[in-house]
This record gives C-alpha cells, structure tokens and sequence, in this order.
DNA sequence: ATCCCGAGGG
DNA sequence: CCCTCTGGAT
C-alpha cells in the first residue's frame, strides 16, 4: 500500500492548483453549483453560474423559476432538463425545510430532493469546513491502485480511507485524488511514466 | 468510441 | 441490480 501521508504530500506539490473550482462564496450557490457538475467539468460548470446566480440568486428565487429559462441556461451542461427540475425542487426543499438556508449537516442535506452523499459531503467540505470523503470514480479507483481499499462499493471505500487519512486532510486529498485521477491517473490508459507516484504505487504500470 | 466531481426510479 | 437523463471534449 502507498503511505497515504507521501501520496498527499506529493500530490500537493504536483496539483498546487487542485481545489474546489466552485469556490463560491455562499453555501447556496456552492451547492447549486456542486450539483451542475454531475457529468460535466467545473470549467463548463463555470461557464453557466454566472447567468444562473445572476437570475436566480437564492433558494427563494430558483424556487420558483421558471423551468423552461432555466432549461435553456443550463443546455450547455448536457442533462440539462434533469438539472433544472432537480435544482428547482431542491431549492423548494431548502424553502420549505431549512428556511432558505443550506444545512451543514450530512443526513439534512442529502434528505434534499437532487443530493445524495457526494453532492454532501462535497457541500459540507467546501463551504462549511466540514471533514468528509467524496467518493467518486476518481477516487474510488485511485483508493484501489494505491492499495488504500479493495472495495468497490462507496461507502465501505470511505470507511477505509477514513481509517488511514485525518480528518483534516479528507477534503484537500479528495480534491487533489480528483484532478490527479483526471489528467494523469485515468481509468483507461493510466500515465504511470508521468506519475509522481509510480514509485510507491502498487498498480504502477499494471494496469 | 469513451468519459465526465450523480441521483432517482424501476 | 439495471436504466435514464444529456452535451461536449478528447
């Protein structure tokens, strides 16, 4: 297994600019925007969240927006329809259980209509400072080739990168797990001869 | 062709 | 467990 503490450590230095690319400044539009990334990139994401904060600047407004201008701001991102039902029934959602305001809370937040447990925990550690792991594809594959887990199931890979990484670096090493499993450590072709971690990664050059 | 920081529904 | 929703980049 790769020490998690070297796999962070070199990941900081060679993705300085991993982070949160919807780094908004409240929580509602963190979570708007955190939702638009399903199947999307940020940088598309960010091509849209202008316009749709612009016209729709809080839960209460995107309540009740109208679908079909929303749709059409939102084509762009691909499920676009999907998205703009979601976002407004999740926008009545936070009107009618949390007074408009998004709930830093993991069970609250996921009880939403539109967000499951990574749109939460992403929420939770991006505008709350809240500690959580963010299980994607991404970081569920890099958890398996860095020997960190076995499991293919979400919450049992969480569980155990929980066990060998602090709490205060779950956020920051999912961000950096991210980026590094999008431009280097791809589910395909994975580029272990441009990989800071070839050397302590057990699946280097075996996949 | 294949993939993307997913969730809901059957 | 499977399927669907969807467009754009590579």
């Amino acid at each position: 297994m790769a020490d998690p503490a070297v796999v962070n450590a070199r990941l900081a230095l060679a993705h300085p600019d991993a982070r949160c690319a919807l780094d908004h400044a409240d929580a509602f539009q963190l979570l708007v925007a955190t939702v638009l990334s399903a199947q999307t990139t940020d940088e598309r994401v960010n091509t849209v969240t202008p316009e749709v904060f612009g016209r729709w600047p809080d839960a209460a407004a995107l309540a009740t927006a109208d679908l079909a201008a929303l749709e059409d701001v939102l084509r762009p991102l691909g499920f676009f329809r999907a998205k703009a039902r979601s976002l407004v029934g999740l926008a009545q959602g936070l009107v009618r259980d949390h007074d408009g305001e998004v709930p830093p809370d993991l069970d609250a937040l996921v009880a939403l209509p539109g967000v499951g447990r990574k749109t939460a925990n992403l929420v939770l550690g991006n505008a709350f400072g809240i500690p959580g792991i963010t299980v994607d594809t991404h970081v569920g594959r890099l958890a398996r080739r860095l020997g960190w887990t076995t499991q293919t199931d979400p919450v049992r890979a969480e569980a155990d990168i929980a066990a060998l990484v602090p709490p205060s670096e779950w956020v920051m090493l999912c961000h950096r797990l991210i980026f590094h499993g999008r431009r280097v450590c791809h589910a395909r072709r994975p580029a272990c001869g441009e990989c800071v971690l070839a050397d302590v990664c057990p699946s280097a050059f075996a996949v």
